[in-house]
RNA sequence: CGCGGGGUGGAGCAGUUGGUAGCUCGUCGGGCUCAUAACCCGAAGGUCGGAGGUUCAAGUCCUCUCCCCGCAACCA
């Protein structure tokens, strides 16, 4: 039996999952339940990734050591997993015992051959916080986490001598054209990292001790990089006695993976394995983002994006439909709640689901669910059962090439020709004429059997649903090799019962999703609210009036406008504000705004700034200036 | 000249190796009554961002150009 072994990404255990970690995991789902349908030995893994520097931290704010905080995380993981019907084979943590054992085995291996040596890493430094910044992150030169100052630092660290493998990656692109899905993320990785030459990739930290020791050198623990990447193969067993089927299912057929993650994916993790001299992975997926309406993955416009509020109203399979269906698996797509209920709509209830309806009542109605075995051939039976065949055939020429999305569309054609079938064939008139009842019984068959080999076809997709579809109508053919052999359906014991997905009252629905937004924000803001200070605190800000005697765009910049400020004193005072996206220059000229005037100076794109002018999120993606026209410049606000 | 992705009927998108521009939703008209007021048919609606070029033929190839969106830099 031939195998296939496809992954997930281990998702980061310091926090909840949202429906984008949902997106990866289902995709992945479906084609393993596809692979496992066309007789594969299938291995499905996913897992977690629980060490590093914030699950330590979100540990002591929770009061929990690590190893507590994450077993509830990851309990949490594994219970949307099997809300939302995934079907993995194994389940890894980057904390199981075995997991450990083989990484430390790893990393000295590497140590040994040389292509992971002891070096020192130069960086910015936060003594109090025991953490280096790089230049990015720091805010206002100073360390994002207390505000104090960093110092230049070097600690002994561990490298990877990834710049060694620039040339072989290379060419194992060009030999395997296929590795990196879709085609146009190879360019990116190509030409945004390969070419401009790749650095060596520090391997260990000794900011913080939640990972896995390096066992030769105490102090240090392995980062990320080992630590992660390798669960593809120590969850085979590879370095370990827990498991022993590496031989049987490694190089991976598929790594799934969002875009973001496509680099370590096709450049890190490729040249760890050459360095251990291990096959490659066989290709690695990227697929696009889901976004939300307004651009990022976040809660906006009362979208509700928590996959067990959208389960419990729709079920897990209308999301699961949604997911592949609305968005071409390799580029980005949009959520959105009205987008979601008219996919149900149109798509589950009235083409399918009523399909199901009509079909079964019918067979009800006219036969009391058992389709005689004497049948006469109308004139529309072939073609609808040679389209039945061609779907198939292209339901597994998407599949092999993951485009669920196409793949459903074809599948949804075929709905439709079988709706389209029932007005062509007319069976209520069929029904009145006793002669052909013959035919009437061969509409009725065509409809049922269309069905059954839709329902089989959908299953990887939707599991849930094509089991009910197929026990209504009795079908014991349920494999998919049946969904190409027309006549496979017995015809009794068909019974109708309740509608598959009910249709959704569109504008009460996104109602009721806003309402129970609102309430989910009023809980938060109990549970996450900001703590209170005390009036000396507030004093220590202050705010002033003053009048906009000028302002232009910072050049360079996207976002930023160079205010210059009339605030009562003698000298013009210049502040830097990111709102360039919701005003013009001349919208602010003479107004008057309220300044944070004892703020310290930042330099911004080259302009320094002196406070900041004080604005209002009016909604997300909608920034309003607090205007006071009318006072005089220099009042003090309080 | 930072990297990348896009600009196709009202909206959202397909358009493989160049050969009459399609799909879904929406709108309008019609049909049917088995069905979850669902289903089926038809129609209106596009100079495929713009300009130039290659070609018998370009949404599809080449050059230039305008605009939008991500990422990075910058929302003090």
């Amino acid at each position: 039996m031939e195998k296939f072994y496809i992954t997930t990404p281990i998702y980061y255990a310091s926090g909840k999952l949202h429906i984008g970690h949902s997106y990866s995991t289902v995709a992945a789902d479906t084609a393993a339940r596809y692979k496992r349908m066309r007789g594969y030995d299938v291995m499905f893994l996913t897992g977690s990734d629980e060490h590093g520097q914030k699950v330590e931290e979100k540990a002591r704010e929770a009061g929990v050591t690590p190893q507590q905080y994450v077993d509830d995380v990851v309990s949490g993981f594994k219970e949307l997993w099997q809300l939302l019907n995934i079907s993995y084979d194994r389940f890894i943590r980057t904390t199981d015992d075995y997991h450990v054992e083989s990484v430390k085995k790893i990393f000295k291996q590497l140590y040994d051959s040389g292509d992971i040596y002891k070096g020192r890493y130069e960086g910015l430094y936060c003594t109090p916080c025991e953490a280096f910044w790089s230049e990015t992150q720091l805010v206002d030169g100073k360390c994002p986490d207390c505000g104090r100052e960093v110092k230049k630092a070097t600690e002994e660290a561990y490298f990877f001598r990834l710049s060694a493998y620039a040339g072989r990656l290379l060419a194992y692109y060009d030999s395997h054209p296929e590795f990196i899905q879709p085609v146009a993320r190879k360019n990116e990785m190509v030409n945004n990292f390969i070419k401009p030459g790749l650095e060596d990739l520090c391997v260990s930290r000794t900011s913080f001790q939640w990972g896995i020791p390096v066992d030769f050198d105490p102090g240090h623990v392995v980062y990320v990089w080992v630590d992660a990447l390798t669960n593809y193969i120590t969850a085979l067993g590879y370095g370990n006695d827990r498991y022993g089927d590496y031989d049987k299912f490694w190089p991976a057929d598929i790594h799934m993976v969002g875009k973001e993650i496509v680099r370590f994916h096709t450049i890190v993790w490729p040249a760890m394995l050459m360095a251990l001299g291990l096959p490659l992975p066989k290709k690695v997926f990227g697929h696009g983002w889901l976004l939300l309406e307004g651009g990022k993955m976040s809660k906006s416009k009362g979208n509700v994006v928590d996959p067990h509020i959208l389960c419990s109203r729709y079920g897990v399979d209308a999301i699961r439909y949604f997911l592949l269906r609305e968005i071409p698996f390799g580029s980005d797509g949009v959520f959105s709640n009205e987008a979601l209920i008219h996919r149900i709509n149109a798509d589950l209830a009235n083409d399918l689901g009523n399909l199901l309806s009509r079909s079964t009542a019918m067979c009800d109605k006219y036969f009391g669910g058992e389709i005689p075995e004497q049948r006469a051939a109308t004139a529309f039976d072939g073609e609808l059962e040679t389209l039945a065949k061609e779907t198939k055939a292209a339901v597994e020429d998407h599949m092999e090439s993951l485009e669920f999305s196409s793949a459903l569309a074809k599948l949804w054609a075929f709905v439709s020709r079988t709706n389209k079938y029932i007005d062509e064939t007319t069976p209520w008139a069929l029904a009145k004429d006793e002669s052909r009842r013959g035919e009437l019984a061969s509409v009725i068959y065509h409809l049922c059997e269309s069905l059954r080999i839709i329902a089989v076809l959908l299953t990887p997709f939707m599991p849930s649903t094509g089991e009910a579809i197929l026990s209504q109508l009795s079908a014991d053919a349920r494999d998919w090799d049946s969904a190409g052999d027309w006549g496979r359906l017995s015809g009794k014991g068909i019974q109708k019962s309740e509608p598959l997905f009910p249709r959704i009252d569109e504008a009460e629905e996104l109602k009721a999703l806003e309402a129970l937004m609102g309430q989910r924000e009023e809980k938060k803001a109990e549970i996450e609210g900001i703590a209170q200070i005390g009036i000396d605190d507030f004093t220590k800000v202050e705010l002033r009036t003053a009048r906009v005697a000028a302002c232009e765009p910072v050049k360079k910049a996207k976002k930023l406008l160079k205010l210059t400020l009339d605030d009562g004193t003698a000298a013009p005072r210049t502040v830097v504000s990111g709102i360039a996206p919701w005003y013009r220059p001349e919208d602010l000229v003479d107004h008057t705004v309220i300044v944070v005037a004892n703020l310290k100076p930042a330099v911004l794109c080259g302009v320094e700034s002196n406070g900041m002018i004080l604005a209002a999120d009016n909604g997300e993606n909608d920034v309003r200036v607090i205007f006071a026209d009318g006072l005089n410049p220099g009042s003090k606000v309080r």
